[in-house]
DNA sequence: ATTGACCCTCACACAAGTGTGAAGGTCTCA
DNA sequence: TGAGACCTTCACACTTGTGTGAGGGTCAAT
């Protein structure tokens, strides 16, 4: 199969993934998307880069700089299917490193995000009440950075 | 008991926490850390800053800006127990909102991370073949921002 | 042929996090 | 009393991700 050509320009890809025009040009001056272009110069998106861009968004919002995620983006393809063979021993490097990193901040976060669902449901049990001493509860500690 | 108080000043928080003077000074003015003055105009940070700045610097790493940092500290308190007295409710829709967010965070770098935990486990055995044809493997997918 | 809705590039601007350094105060030790 | 190692504030500067707008093409519909 040769996939549907369902092709769009920047201004559908932009309502599409709620990502200003400016934002995913960045996101090509970055390396991380890169659309051909028409006959006119205009940008041509094919679906696939919906997904693509909401990957960017997300791993972004995480707290990847976009020089890493350009670095990572290569080994989560498209149609979910790893094509290696330029697999460099550095770039592997830089993955497992990059692999720890990740790990560490969702620890971080996990035990954070506990620690504030366990204050909201303290804060919620206690509704009602006049919570004008100190009450108790367990929180999570941070992570080595 | 009344705690050990052991103090110290920005140079040994700053070695002990891997942190800059200039960034310790910048967390303060941020409104996240909040030394003490000794007589001379010295910043005397007490033992439990230690943790706290190793919490600043995990959140940061994972993407919280300080603005939102500086609102959910109040509900990590140091000895680990929470003193609410102060839960506007705005306060506390602020910090469900950022539950969720963090809750997304935590989804995508999670799915990405284990996207490049096969990626690399794929590679490692594929390791001593020539691979210059796509080989395969099931990827993750992004999050919904 | 003009209008309107697209697209292009370029560039200035801004907030956040961080580095760096100047100009100067404090304290300890020889 | 001077040197050295701290500390202070202030300020300029860089990078990243983002907004905004100027100046200008393309294209379809009227």
């Amino acid at each position: 199969m040769v996939g549907d050509s369902r092709h769009m320009r920047i201004g559908e890809l932009s309502e599409r993934t709620g990502t200003s025009r400016r934002l995913l040009r960045y996101y090509e001056e970055q390396g991380l998307i890169a659309p051909t272009r028409s006959a006119n110069g205009y940008r041509d998106y094919d679906e696939a880069n919906v997904d693509r861009v909401a990957q960017i968004r997300g791993l972004l919002d995480s707290g990847l700089p976009t020089r890493i995620i350009k670095q990572i983006l290569p080994c989560l393809n498209q149609p979910r299917v790893i094509h290696f063979s330029d697999a460099t021993p550095e770039m592997l490097a830089t993955l497992e490193f990059e692999l720890d990193r990740m790990t560490q901040r969702i620890r971080c976060l996990t035990r954070n995000r506990d620690a504030i669902a366990e204050y909201l449901a303290a804060v919620r049990t206690d509704e009602g009440r006049e919570a004008d001493d100190g009450h108790e509860a367990v929180v999570g500690v941070p992570a080595r950075a």
